[in-house]
DNA sequence: CTATAGATTTCGTGG
DNA sequence: CCACGAAGTCTATAG
């Protein structure tokens, strides 16, 4: 890891065309060649980057970017399409390099996964009497979320995400069509559950006839088994 | 800017819980006071991070933290919600800061937007004959993004992506949905065209009766008037 | 390996 | 400010 704070400008050329001018900016030098160049803002996205695999050569200024007063440019090509990254260093602030060797990686717990088992267990809150038939129940075009049955015997197929969207009424729509196919299970309802439901994935979720059940995570979790968590 | 190389552990809560094992890491505080941590690989995206608005408060560590060989401990609590990231610092390897001042940003080109208005100027690229009758043409769920007449004089709706998704298959089957409704338009063909198709999203389009156009950007660009480019 | 779906997505743009 | 679509998206997972 190498970390360099320099004046500036950037060009990249690749999936499409932009440039940075001159300007005070941090950039990040990884083990694996990639470059990072940041500013003081903005999220965690950089301004311009390179990705794996790639190299960097570094060249002392020559010719008309030595006349604009730069002293290096570092040119960052990918291996393997012709993407490429032209950083032009006119003074530098700081040169830093260390080893850091393989990070030990994230632990991650509470995504949609966490949601989809949550409702699983807690099955009842599609509505008093609903049992389970099965998570990840399979067809063609892919699993259903959860595929449970109503008091009366009807089947439910639930559609879970995170934020509910319009795509996923879309994807919840075509399951729907395929499993209505399916003379043993007709007729199919479906639930659009989610922790939040945009406006417009209600209305058409609700022209379609889907019910919409919004999913609190944080009481799903106060009702979960404390022994089955994770943490 | 403050750029610090430590050794360090990193808990993340809220939308999410992630645990960060002690190991050394590049730690980037931005002046608005996000947080970034990166390791030397991955992609521009950083292990773990907080984005603003948030707040970081160092402290000493004490108590447990300390016992188990912490120096410092830094708090960045997210100013909105209760997201927190707690970075538990065990050894500073480097620890550098610099003002950088605002960034002049980015220039680009070369995105969809650039696709269309080539297919628009290009519009023979649909099939000798074809006319252009505009882009963006409006309807009540949105602009599609070109509409035009084949040598017959029938409409045709055309959905421009960069890389053709099944989701743009249901974007354009909504457009298409809605125009035929218009009995002073329809019948309307549909043609999805992008620079790249899906398997998926070709399948669903062939079944619909879509005709995919496969775009080569590069050709579009040679083809263009030279003089109207923003390069 | 490719292909698909999710993301602590982020980032514009338009209403 | 919210909502939606695009991204040089990135990343994990399934086939």
């Amino acid at each position: 890891m190498r970390v360099v704070i320099a004046k500036c400008s950037v060009d990249y050329s690749g999936r499409l065309d932009a440039h940075l001018p001159l300007a005070t900016r941090l950039l990040m030098v990884k083990a694996d060649g990639s470059v990072l160049v940041h500013s003081d803002g903005g999220s965690y996205k950089p301004l311009n980057w390179m990705s794996p695999p790639c190299r960097l050569d570094v060249a002392a200024a020559a010719g008309p970017d030595a006349a604009a007063g730069a002293v290096e440019v570092w040119t960052v090509q990918n291996a393997k399409t012709d993407d490429r990254l032209v950083v032009r260093v006119h003074e530098v602030h700081a040169d830093h390099s260390i080893e850091l060797g393989v990070d030990p990686g994230l632990v991650k717990d509470g995504v949609e996964a966490h949601l989809q088992k949550l409702l699983a267990e807690q099955i009842a809150l599609l509505g008093p009497g609903h049992q389970l038939v099965r998570r990840e129940y399979p067809t063609a075009i892919g699993p259903v979320d959860i595929l449970a049955r109503d008091p009366a015997g009807a089947s439910v197929a639930v559609e879970i995400k995170r934020r509910g969207d319009i795509d996923g009424v879309e994807q919840l729509t075509r399951y729907l069509e395929l499993l209505n196919r399916d003379p043993h299970l007709a007729p199919v309802r479906g639930v659009f559950a989610a922790q939040e439901i945009k406006p417009q994935a209600r209305v058409l979720a609700t022209d379609r006839g889907i019910r919409c059940l919004v999913l609190d995570y944080d009481a799903m979790r106060g009702l979960d088994d404390v022994g089955s968590r994770l943490f």
